[in-house]
DNA sequence: CGCAGTCTAGCAC
DNA sequence: GTGCTAGACTGCG
């Protein structure tokens, strides 16, 4: 299974109104490469399947979105989550980890 | 603010 | 088929 297939299955995980890092993302997958975590949640075949929104950078920004920013700022307040121009509001409140589990 | 590290995909040879 | 470059990132100088 590629890094993509393991971040797609434990962002699955991440309940509605909680967002997660790349950084968390990449190391819960056991890798460091932050970077192909994006590329993967870019190129991502399953767009509809994933919630990709839901990922967003280590200082809380959006980062980026297959479909745009703004699409995915607009998909994160619609499941509860603050979004302020391009950054999470208390975005380490809601940072979900999958330590905790 | 700029460079280096890590992984995948695409283009060039 | 192998090698290099670039990209939704992060950490250190």
């Amino acid at each position: 299974m590629s890094l993509a297939e393991k971040c797609y299955q434990l962002l699955l995980r991440v309940p509605k109104g909680r967002v997660t890092t790349y950084k968390e993302l990449a190391e819960a997958v056991g890798t460091r490469a932050y970077r192909a975590v994006g590329q993967a949640m870019n190129r991502n075949p399953r767009l509809f399947e994933v919630p990709c929104h839901r990922v967003v950078c280590s200082n809380g920004e959006i980062g980026g979105y297959a479909l745009g920013v703004e699409k995915k700022i607009e998909l994160l307040q619609k499941e509860g989550v603050l979004v302020k121009g391009n950054r999470v509001e208390g975005m380490e409140g809601i940072l979900y980890r999958f330590s905790s589990q």
